[in-house]
DNA sequence: TTCTCTGCAAATGCTTTGCAGAGGC
DNA sequence: GCCTCTGCAAAGCATTTGCAGAGAA
């Protein structure tokens, strides 16, 4: 499972996991994957969906998601963005938004900043009116 | 182990446990305390200070810091601050500085935003200094 | 035919839990 | 003495790994 892979085949179980993350704006979990790829392959195992994941992502085609302390999310979207993360029921939406943020040089003591991402935590929409 | 634990017990490995995380800037994690406390207490064992770890975070005199896909990492400054991750030794750096960052109201649709994290990824002076 | 991929089972690593005895207060 | 805390062992999850047989190319 090397960087560059060039022979990938196009197994149906792979075939069926890249379908289901296509534009998936969900920021689903390996269990997630797996949920919907069970549906048509009884069979499948976890390992498959894991092995699979860590291709991808390690051929670029996704992004591993580090905001569940618990679990790691998967998100096809590779461009740069950020996140607003819902406290409460934990969903996870994208914000296409390019912020212009800059740490102060004299700051930075030569730390040289590749990537930013910010996480914005709150309450979602349908949350704030479950509450009421 | 619930939220209000009013009498705390002053046992001497939480006393240790407590000095160690005592302004730390290094975000530990369990294992990093552990590793600590066991110099003085050579019987003390994880799950001791995962309790405590836990009981401190519910307190809210520890932060739990999310970054490392792998592992927890504590931190005792529950201020709101930002971080700079060297994406080479992992090394997690505070950043003490408040930007100011509005999201659209247009594009939010009702997300009421509580707080908002900033991560910077990049590589730290001495890993720079090794790469050459 | 070749060589990757799948599925199973076992293993690993972090974290949690249950419980009996120890020890703060 | 009461009740929390500790340490141990076992359990719980997410994730990884090894391997033999299946199947894509």
């Amino acid at each position: 499972m090397d960087k560059q892979t060039l022979r990938l085949k196009q197994t149906p179980q792979r075939m069926a996991i890249m379908k289901y993350l296509q534009g998936n704006k969900n920021h689903p979990t390996v269990e997630d994957i797996y949920n919907y790829v069970v549906e048509q392959f009884p069979n499948i195992s976890l390992a498959t969906v894991y092995k699979n994941i860590d291709i991808l992502k390690n051929m670029g085609l996704v992004q591993e998601v580090t905001i569940d302390p618990d679990k790691k999310h998967y998100d096809p979207d590779t461009r740069h963005h950020h996140h607003l993360i819902c406290v409460q029921c934990k969903k996870i939406i994208d914000v296409d938004i390019d912020f212009d943020i800059r740490v102060p040089k004299d700051y930075l003591e030569d730390f040289e900043i590749t990537t930013t991402h910010i996480d914005f935590y709150g309450i979602c929409k349908s949350c704030k009116t479950k509450e009421k």
